[in-house]
DNA sequence: GTGAAAGCGCTAACAT
DNA sequence: ATGTTAGCGCTTTCAC
């Protein structure tokens, strides 16, 4: 038999074929353990088998969680997954996608994504397939083949509005510098849902002075931390604090204990995220979730979809609903007391037998 | 100029070369920016410039900041990594290997190692680089190109001589499942150690569920907060946890916290690795430090060294001392009373300014 | 010291 | 429906 017939059967032509034919070519694969070569077919046709996972640093468990999950449904299908950390560095994740496309990658997917893909763009116009993660619907520019987002401004209505409900008033969003869209959604959903009760709002932010340090930063504790302590020094002192994700709140929990300030009775704290870690932290950490296995897998679902471009020429947005995880930072404050008298405030923790309540969920795609 | 001479440049074969000619190829190759393509080289030489990262998960934080950190020091050296989460599964490792080499993969960095390279060793035969991470010098069977360890018996006689120092009889050693020689290596330490200052011994061993669910598990913090739930329940209750990792350390705490056990007032609690995490958690987590970045930069080194094969044909063992970093989850029991009548066990706490201190440090080498 | 030429293992256009 | 064949971009003998 010829090779171009075993090659038909390979990639998936074989249905202009004997049936008999295509058994013979099965079995003998088999028998063999035939496996193609990645060097020769992506020799002949410029394209690797391979996703590149561009993120800030898998130091970051939840980027590590994703990347496990994502490596998993890759290698369903036959691909490997090169692992590319960025943090966050724009200049650094354009060169990074240059190499990629020198070495024949075609497939990226670019975990917490800038706000514009301007950057990759001349890549996406020669044929790179990208992925974002966290970009927003909307976005301006060139639009890649899919877009993977929970809903990050819906999130952070989610915590704010729960800390509303709890009584709080003096609630600040902290995050790091927030470089990337999902940071500027969250930063919007909160601003927005204080506004709309008639509130201030204070946003505040810091460098994270990790990213100079390759990644062993944790993505954001210690810039959390650092920025905690200061922020809880302030008087009068806010009620709650709203991370920017949940490495960030952990900080501020550690910032919390180190003040003497007990949580959540004197302060409450909101992640985003839903690492596993935050059910393990003393207390348990109440958090959006974002679901790493769900978005790593359809990322994976995309990814296969855009390769036949002619099928599937179009650009879809799946935008994943947030759920909030109520764990035992969060509690009740009774009387408010607008004018932040301390001794007017009174906090009833929460029983901790509070295993996690989620409020929505789905997910929803705007084609 | 013809290709040879270019290729010659490539690959470091300038010796015999007129300088001139060199220095031609090199402008022209700078002016060009030309890059060789990795397919063609790979299938040429069968050789790819790519690193297999093979690690129980990237979901715990200590692989993960290991992945970063070798990331960094790959591609300073033009090298791929892949990502290879193998949930210690031993077929799983060596089916994931043989897919590497049909890959053309030829450097392997096994984190973790089994405790023997046996599952491998047909493929180390044929030509695989591999480095393992935190084998035994003294293992037997293949031995890998080179193999690069914390002395983790030496960390856990460390840890288990703090506790002793400290007042503390009832330690426990607390891990999950050891399938990897670290683990048995750890636990070895800290039985010598009881045994030398004539304690008994008391290791509690768990299966971790998590082992299943993909990665998700940040590997054993779950299961160790399960496991201390029922070891905290026991009378009399041990005084101290020695972890098998950091992340089983976060589980236990977990698991006092939920018991109503103060730490380190009631229990002292001792990890191991010093995941950026550890510093964060409440208390500040006593741990034995592996230092990832240097671990990550040695691995890399040996990867080139033995890619010589000719002139490195040997194997070579690098022992890397460990630190021993005290936080604040550790305390002084003033009466060990060995009975352990509990009313006459009194202890007190730390100070909680300590920032970490420092016991040993260094690397040696054996050839 | 430099150049010419033979493939590595595939895919796809073309021939049958 | 199946077979033949020309490269993909490199490395590496082997002549010169």
């Amino acid at each position: 038999m010829s090779v171009s017939t075993v090659s038909n059967v390979l990639n998936g032509r074989s249905r202009r074929m004997r049936p008999a034919t295509r058994r013979r070519v099965d079995r003998a694969i088999a028998r063999l353990r035939y496996r193609p070569s990645r060097a020769a077919r992506q020799l002949r046709t410029g394209h690797a088998r391979t996703i590149a996972l561009v993120v800030p640093s898998v130091a970051n468990p939840y980027w590590g969680t994703l990347a496990v999950h994502l490596e998993t449904a890759a290698m369903r299908h036959g691909y490997q997954v090169v692992l590319c950390n960025t943090e966050r560095d724009r200049r650094r994740e354009r060169a990074y996608v240059a190499g990629l496309w020198q070495d024949g990658i075609r497939d990226i997917i670019l975990g917490s994504a800038l706000p514009s893909l301007e950057h990759v763009a001349d890549f996406m116009a020669r044929g790179l397939t990208v992925i974002a993660l966290g970009l927003r619907p909307d976005a301006g520019g060139a639009a890649p083949a899919a877009s993977i987002t929970v809903d990050n401004y819906r999130g952070a209505v989610l915590a704010t509005r729960h800390l509303l409900d709890l009584g709080h008033r003096r609630i600040v969003f902290l995050s790091d510098l927030p470089r990337v869209t999902s940071r500027l959604e969250r930063i919007r959903g909160y601003r927005e849902t204080m506004t709309g009760a008639g509130l201030a709002t204070d946003t505040v932010l810091v460098w994270a002075r990790g990213s100079a340090n390759g990644g062993s930063d944790a993505g954001g504790a210690d810039a959390g931390r650092g920025a905690a302590r200061r922020l809880l020094s302030r008087r009068p002192r806010p009620t709650a604090i709203l991370a920017g994700n949940d490495l960030c709140a952990l900080g501020t929990l550690a910032a919390a204990r180190e003040a003497g300030i007990s949580v959540p009775a004197e302060l409450s704290v909101v992640g985003f995220d839903d690492i596993a870690l935050a059910r393990v932290v003393t207390p348990p950490l109440t958090t959006v979730r974002q679901p790493a296995q769900a978005i790593a897998r359809m990322a994976v679902e995309q990814l296969l979809r855009a390769q036949d471009r002619a099928a599937h020429p179009e650009s879809v947005t799946l935008v994943v609903r947030p759920r909030l995880i109520v764990r035992s930072s969060t509690a009740r404050i009774v009387d408010s007391n607008e004018g932040g008298v301390r001794s007017g405030l009174t906090h009833v923790p929460r029983p901790s037998t509070a295993r996690g309540v989620a409020v929505g969920s789905g997910v929803s795609a705007i084609p």
